[in-house]
DNA sequence: TCTGGGGTCCTAGGACCC
DNA sequence: TCTGGGGTCCTAGGACCC
């Protein structure tokens, strides 16, 4: 009965004018339980059962096809069930990427520790992540929708965003008549389904496509809000996450209704300006930012959890290769984007799961594994290194395209680059300070 | 035996410039 | 001695997402 307020009506400034009765039509797209579904084409024999995707281990496909005696190579479809690996012998660090629907039934889901599923579910089926073999059916999901509808943004392997709203057929049903043609489409080409949400805008969009999963579509208008919005919980914006979710909690908000009901002010004190504004809007399903088809990246990085804590000194000589190795790895991955960087970083967790960060900007852009290396240890001897490591990352930004390096200014480097350093800096980044601590450890990379 | 890997965006403070 | 504001760049940390 609450009557909408008046600013969602009113259309932004900045929205193209539309023919009359043209409806702003948003898809989001999401593939019912990738990476499970890809390994499911493979052996179609493990339908039906509760499998999970993830953990370390990187050899049992190679396993399976070779049986167990190790005899000759078995046709993926006919390798018997009994041979395949189970969650309760899996032994290692590592969480679950995806898990299948009847594995979701015992309560197993993404980004749950290993350890925890296989209490759950020691039944499930494990197997590893191929990225390889994923990242073939995300492409062709992908042009498959391309095909269809150009408008697209990517939302990483598995989901995506689509305007509908000029695409012939968009607007019939809400989007719905579009929404079930690439849903077919996407199955006759890859065999694997998927669940679409249609509405207003991204924010709406995106809660929609997951009110019929799997293999469903849903259609939301913006007089759906009271009624299919408001009761949800307010985790399911995208956006509030844990840490944002608790404090609502905490001030007894549990539903997006209830945050719609806080005034924006009040917001704005417990969350900072920004923050709070955007909570206020996004309640009451505002949302106009654009699909966005292309953009540059930021950073690239890798890094890695051992397979055990790792020691400074004592592990020295395996953190020192692992480091490299790293280096040598985003190194590739930007010669084969074609991009140059200035800025290298490091990433280190520590065995309390304590995250530390490093980044040195340099005055040239490289894309060259050994002057990575050389930036990144420069990095590494700024950082604590008294306690057990449980990860190291290595990351480049500042990013340009090979051959497109903006032209620094070099003005006068020298002089300002003095100016610039606190007194004491200099020791620490010729890493000759001596000064003990956790410092000493730190040569020895 | 808790808790992967690859990202984006935001905040906040300090240095520096105009 | 006290007192400015913009603006940009850099660094570190953190929240969040897939």
């Amino acid at each position: 009965m609450t009557a909408l307020d008046p600013d969602t009506a009113a259309h932004s400034p900045a929205a193209p004018a539309r023919p009359e009765g043209t409806l702003r039509r948003i898809a989001h797209l999401d593939m019912d339980a990738f990476f499970a579904s890809v390994e499911l084409l493979r052996y179609p024999q493990l339908k039906g059962l509760p499998v999970v995707i993830g953990g370390g281990r990187r050899k049992v496909d190679e396993l399976l096809l070779q049986g167990p005696d190790g005899e000759g190579l078995r046709e993926r479809h006919f390798i018997p069930v009994e041979d395949f690996p189970l969650l309760k012998d899996y032994v290692g660090r590592g969480v679950i990427t995806t898990a299948t629907y009847p594995a979701r039934q015992f309560g197993v889901g993404s980004a749950m520790g290993m350890m925890k599923a296989a209490k759950l579910c020691p039944q499930a089926i494990v197997l590893p992540v191929d990225f390889d073999e994923v990242r073939r059916f995300s492409r062709l999901f992908k042009s498959t929708i391309m095909d269809i509808a150009p408008v697209m943004q990517d939302r990483g392997v598995d989901e995506v965003y689509i305007d509908f709203t000029d695409v012939p057929g968009g607007q019939r049903e809400g989007g719905r008549v579009l929404a079930r043609l690439i849903q077919k489409s996407i199955f006759d080409v890859t065999g694997l389904t998927c669940s679409i949400g249609v509405a207003p805008n991204r924010l709406l969009a995106k809660m929609a496509s997951e009110f019929n999963k799997p293999n469903g579509i849903s259609i939301v208008y913006e007089e759906d809000l009271q009624s299919k919005i408001w009761p949800l919980h307010v985790r399911k914006i995208n956006g509030i996450g844990p840490k944002a979710g608790e404090k609502l909690a905490r001030l007894g908000i549990e539903t997006i209704g209830q945050l719609a009901a806080q005034d924006e002010q009040w917001l704005m004190g417990h969350f900072g300006k920004s923050t709070g504004a955007w909570m206020h809007r996004v309640s009451w399903g505002r949302d106009d930012s654009p699909v966005v088809t292309e953009s540059e990246p930021v950073s690239m990085s890798r890094e890695t959890t051992f397979d055990r804590d790792l020691h400074a000194v004592r592990d020295r000589a395996e953190l020192s290769a692992i480091f490299t190795d790293l280096c040598m790895r985003v190194a590739e991955d930007l010669k084969r984007k074609g991009y140059v960087a200035r800025t290298i970083g490091i990433k280190l967790r520590y065995d309390d799961f304590k995250i530390a960060t490093r980044d040195h900007t340099a005055p040239i852009y490289t894309a060259d594994g050994a002057t990575i290396r050389q930036l990144a240890g420069q990095c590494l001897k700024r950082v604590p290194l008294d306690k057990r490591l449980r990860l190291l990352g290595v990351r480049a930004s500042t990013l340009a395209r090979l051959g497109e390096e903006p032209v620094l200014e070099t003005r006068t480097a020298a002089p300002l680059d003095a100016r610039r350093r606190k007194p004491g800096a200099a020791d620490r980044l010729g890493g000759q300070s001596g000064s003990g601590g956790s410092g000493g450890t730190a040569s020895l990379f």
